[in-house]
RNA sequence: UGGGCUGUCGCCAAGCGGUAAGGCAACGGACUUUGACUCCGUCAUCCCGUGGGUUCGAAUCCCGCCAGCCCAGCCA
């Protein structure tokens, strides 16, 4: 990660993190990492794309490592085929990248493991802490017992040796999918029920995506964490409070079976962010009913369709560091993301002029034919951004709703006889208007003062309102998506409402013939500009976001200004 | 009902026995060649889920209660 962002981290987070405590006090007290440098992982299913919510757990898991000058494994938990596949691992990856972390050559599979993990199943065999099951699935989940009454497990004495002798034999594939497991000889009776002898192998034959048909066993998830962390030496696994009651069992199997380090582990809550669902199951759903154009589409908070909302990596890691860490369950306001964003596009996106829903505006006192060249800053907080040329001639597009026949108080853009400047060119009054029978405006018109080229008159007379505009002879057209929140509850994702039903309707609105800088046509993107709160634009190129244009008046400023009559 | 975890402003979140940081949102105001941005101000004063207790003093320690979340996949 690049110096700019420790600094922001330092600067923009004054959120304590108690995960850091625990690890001063690991460092500190030395023991079971005398001597070792943190080391911390992200392990992903690669069963979907990552969301906004397993951001928050890489820039944990990568930031914990960094601060402590330790590193951060990536590592693809494919422990289960019958939901895994290749395709997402290079998605996972790809959208880690983009995020800014790197992993160099640390990128494993818990598959790499499997033999490993074979063993420590023998060990746990061997040492009489684990049995071979030959309930069926109904059976297991019948004699399971409940709050207050223990399990059952008729086979949890099956000697050493016939135990030894059946394991071997599931794995040489003796024995039919799920009629037989391998599970933990711990506690039937304990209230936590991880613990109540839980299944650490299952029989399951389906071709796995990295090593095909060699194995027809594979582990559990407990199970095989722990054996993945300490292969790899974590020394701290992070993760998501709903593994917070997991962790008996990953201790367990640290200290019952034979590896080479003691990983610990530390839980926090996942995020949960408003008028948004989070969960893989919902999203996936989403895709599938074609509520949305796919795991890209820019209203999914999935990192590739954030990607092609216009947000940064840089306002995503902000977020994720902002918003804390701890173990409280929380949801998060849209709104604070999208600060994030603003913060870091209003110091580094390229502005450039664009109108949405276009006007001509026509000065008749200017020449026709005539056509002058104006210098533009192309981002007035950044003068090291440079400048680009803009052209302004007789006729030029606004927005509609920059012209009024009878304003109200407090209104200062254009309605007849009131002065505006437009951006960076001249001051302009405004002379009346053309409509159609239907009362549609057609034509604006305004006269221009020669003496005010550059936007300031020599008179210093003040002049309230600024307008951006495009040259009529000289823009492209383009097709603006304005988005929205996908849905309009603020927790759809919660309790037992059903998602489906507060899918916002306007989430996407396509405008189309909208004007905008010649200067666009040349980027690399198609003529399709997506729109977010408080009017700054995106261009969406499918896979990336090019650039940025931010606009302020349109949405946010014609809100403020209702607001104020 | 068993086990685990959590409760500080509308939303995040500091605080770790000495008298409630910060950010977002909101609301005032100043400034402004995009009514944006920026800047200034207001925003928990019988209070930190709640009832007791300990203490000179408690959001912070102790006990009880209430509320919410997670766990009974051969998912992760």
């Amino acid at each position: 990660m690049s110096e700019d962002i420790i600094k922001d981290k330092e600067e923009k987070s004054g959120n304590a993190n108690f995960i850091h405590d625990f690890i001063d006090e690991d460092i500190a007290k030395g023991g079971q990492f005398e001597g070792m440098t943190v080391h911390t992982r992200f392990p992903p299913e690669p069963n979907g794309y990552i969301h906004i919510g397993h951001a928050k757990a890489v820039c944990i898991n990568f930031g914990t490592a960094e601060k402590y000058g330790g590193m951060c494994n990536l590592r693809m938990d494919d422990t289960n085929p019958t939901k895994e596949d290749e395709e997402y691992v290079d998605a996972i990856k790809e959208d880690i990248e983009w995020l800014g972390f790197t992993w160099d050559d640390r990128f494993y599979y818990a598959s790499q493991y499997f033999e490993k993990m074979y063993e420590c199943a023998i060990e746990l065999i061997e040492k009489g802490l684990a049995y071979v099951c030959e309930l069926t699935p109904e059976q297991v989940k019948e004699y399971r017992g409940d709050l207050s009454s223990p399990a059952k497990s008729p086979y949890r004495d099956r000697p050493i040796e016939e135990s030894l002798d059946l394991f071997k034999r599931m794995r040489a594939g003796e024995f039919p999918d799920g009629s037989m497991t391998l599970r933990a000889k711990i506690d039937l009776a304990s209230g936590n029920f991880n613990m109540r002898d839980p299944v650490l192998y299952r029989i399951n034959r389906i071709t796995h995506h990295r090593t095909g048909n060699d194995w027809c066993i594979y582990p559990m998830y407990d199970f095989a964490h722990t054996i993945e962390d300490a292969m790899e030496h974590i020394t701290h696994s992070l993760c998501s409070l709903e593994f917070e009651a997991h962790r008996p069992l990953y201790d367990w199997v640290k200290n019952n079976v034979t590896l080479p380090s003691k990983p610990r582990q530390i839980e926090f809550a996942r995020l949960g962010i408003t008028n948004t669902v989070m969960s893989k199951r919902k999203l996936r759903k989403l895709v599938e009913d074609k509520i949305v154009a796919g795991w890209d589409d820019p209203r999914m908070p999935t990192i590739c369709g954030l990607r092609r909302r216009g947000y940064t990596p840089r306002s995503i890691r902000n977020f994720c560091d902002r918003i804390g860490v701890s173990k409280v369950n929380s949801t998060v306001d849209y709104s604070f993301l999208e600060f994030c964003l603003r913060e870091d596009l209003n110091e580094t996106a390229e502005r450039t002029m664009a109108v949405i829903d276009p006007v001509k505006l026509i000065i008749t006192n200017y020449p026709e034919g005539k056509t002058e060249e104006f210098e533009i800053e192309n981002n007035p907080n950044r003068p090291e951004d440079g400048k680009r040329t803009i052209t302004f001639s007789r006729e030029c597009y606004i927005e509609a709703s920059d012209y009024t026949d009878t304003p109200v108080k407090g209104y200062f853009r254009l309605y007849p006889g009131n002065e505006v400047r437009l951006k960076t060119t001249y001051i302009v009054k405004c002379t009346g208007c053309k409509r159609d029978e239907n009362g549609n405006l057609l034509e604006v018109y305004a006269e221009y003062d020669p003496e005010t080229r550059g936007g300031n008159a020599p008179d210093g007379r003040k002049i309230k309102g600024t307008i951006h505009w495009v040259d009529a002879n000289n823009c492209a057209e383009a097709e603006v998506r304005l988005y929205d929140n996908l849905f309009t509850d603020p927790e759809p994702d919660t309790g037992d409402k059903n998602f489906l039903d507060y899918i916002n309707p306007d989430s996407l609105k396509i405008v189309k013939n909208c004007k905008v800088e010649k200067s666009m046509e040349t980027m690399k993107a198609p003529k399709s500009f997506q729109f977010m709160r408080q009017g700054y634009f995106c261009i969406d190129s499918k896979d990336s976001c090019e650039g940025h244009l931010v606009f302020n008046r349109s949405v946010s400023l014609k809100d403020s200004f209702k607001k104020k009559k």
